[in-house]
Parts: structure tokens; sequence; C-alpha cells
DNA sequence: CGTATCTCAGGTGAACTGATATGG
DNA sequence: CCCATATCAGTTAACCTGAGATAC
């Protein structure tokens, strides 16, 4: 097919952009009320797994534990998460998000929501649903792709 | 409405998402043809739109002008591009790709097409064809907010 | 005189690899 | 013994800001 012969057609290259191109306002939205993306990002994965490891945090957000460990650590020397020893494994610590972690989302969720206005501006209702619905197809494929990734 | 009050249902979260998950492959596939992210990019815009200048291309791949300027230098000196002094602005000079860049793009295609469609493997051939088109409306409200692109 | 390009210099957040200790 | 987690240390690619010169 001719629409997948130039870069312009890419999946890949179109992500890149449309990411390149939120990355600034959205780093700055979260950096006035004090978060770091990595840290938001932590924020919702844990949100949707709550008493999951940090190696297992990492996975679901395609960092490497080392990576992520940083981000924990932040977080929870600024009381947004807090972990507990894994009863069954002696070495693992499960986090969980704290209640200052759930105000942290509710204070950033409006600002999010309007730059995620911004950007389907140019779609429909319809649209919309649609590119999230393909956009989570595409996160699943590579998360199964990572591997060891519960459920 | 409900999808968009949790962070699964922004399109921002979903994007930032599966920019990270490819980025390791597709920097690895690029890398092993000898290029980086930013060179593929600035190709892939500039076999767009042959003869702008550097600033013009930094605004299109929405980073700084001084960024831009390190990716342009690298790719002058590997003879991606070349450039030419605008005869009607003495300080401006135009890029344009060479011969040997329009080769570089021809030998990453085939692994950039792969791993595209790795990504679209969950995706019919009309829900890919729909993720491309509601992606460049994304990108194209993006580039209007950045002022000053030309066309 | 203001605006935009180009360039030099320095800085940073967020990823990476490598190595080690420990627990199942 | 092997594998996974956790943690310490050092490194890098790709952004950034600031400042200065030149051209329209």
């Amino acid at each position: 097919m001719n629409a997948m012969r130039e870069p312009e057609g890419y999946l890949i290259y179109l992500i890149k952009q449309v990411e390149l191109g939120v990355r600034r306002p959205f780093e700055e939205l979260l950096a006035a009320k004090g978060i770091s993306t990595p840290t938001y990002t932590a924020l919702t994965v844990l949100r949707r797994w709550p008493g999951i490891t940090s190696s297992e945090l990492a996975r679901r957000s395609f960092v490497r534990a080392q990576t992520m460990a940083e981000t924990v650590n932040a977080m929870l020397d600024s009381g947004l998460l807090r972990r507990e020893k894994d009863p069954a494994h002696g070495r693992q610590m499960l986090l969980y998000i704290t209640a200052e972690g759930d105000r942290m989302i509710d204070r950033v969720r409006d600002d999010v929501q309007d730059l995620d206005a911004v950007l389907a501006s140019a779609l429909s209702e319809e649209d919309r649903r649609q590119l999230i619905h393909h956009l989570r197809a595409c996160r699943d494929v590579l998360l199964a792709r990572e591997g060891r990734v519960r459920v």
C-alpha cells in the first residue's frame, strides 16, 4: 500500500512527532504542580495496578528497573507512595499510592484534561474514542513483547 | 464523559506510553544502520519540505533551533545533507537532502516498516488507516500552535 | 530598532549499562 | 545453581537556557 511507503505514513514517526510536540507543555503543567512526567506515569500505572513491585512497575512503564527505582525513591520521599514488605517474598517491596498521591492526581487532572482537549481539538468525539482505543491496542502489543507482565 | 476521567483514557498518557515502548527498538534499528532518531526525523521532515532553514526544521520537529543545529551539523558532516546560502537572505542557509541522505532513508525503510507492522499487529487495515489519520490531525494542531510555520 | 537566523557555551532530566547483594 | 529484585555507581543522548554576532 502506498500510505506505508512514505515516513509520513508510519505510526512510529507520527507518534514520535506528537509526543515531542506535547512533551514541553505537558512537562510544564506538571512542573507547575510539583511533579515530573515519570512521576505522573508511575502514579497512573500504580493506580491501575496497586501493590506491584518497583520492577513490575518498570516493565509496565517501559523503563529499566534502575530507572524506575530513582522515580520511586523520589515519590517515597515526597510521600506520594508507600511500600510494604511482601509477606511471601522477603526481598520484594509492594508499592501503594498514598492519600497524598491521590490528591496529587486530583490536583493535575483539570490541566491534563485541558491539554488533552487541545490535542483532540481537530477530532470528533467518535474520532477521539477510536484513537484512544487504537493507541491502547498498540501499547498492549508492546507490553506483551516486554514479557513477564502479569495479567 | 467517563472515559476521560481516568488517566488510561488520556491521549497524552497513551502517546507517552507507546512512544516510550517503541523508543528502544526504534533507536536500536536506526543505530544498526548508523543514524539516530533525531537524524531520521530530520530526514523525514526535510524530504517533505526541501529547502527550508535549520530554524524552520526545528519548529517542524518541535525542538529549539540550537538543538536542531547540532543534529544538522552531524548530518552535514556525514554527508546526508547539503546547504546553500539563501540568495534572498545573506545569513540564512537552505537545507537539502543529498543522494547519500536518500540512500540512508532507503536503507532503513524495511526495518522501520517491520517495527511499524509489529505496532499495528493488533489493528485491522482500516484501524491503522484511522490511527494514522487521527495522529496527523493531532500533530497539525500542535504545529499550528508552534506558530510561524509556513504552509 | 526590532526580529529572526546562526552559533558557541554550559546545564539538566531521564534514560542507559555494569556490578553486587540477597532471597525463593 | 539459577533467576528476579533491589540498590550503588557511573555514563550518555537529546533535550534545554543564555549570550552574542549578523542580516533584513
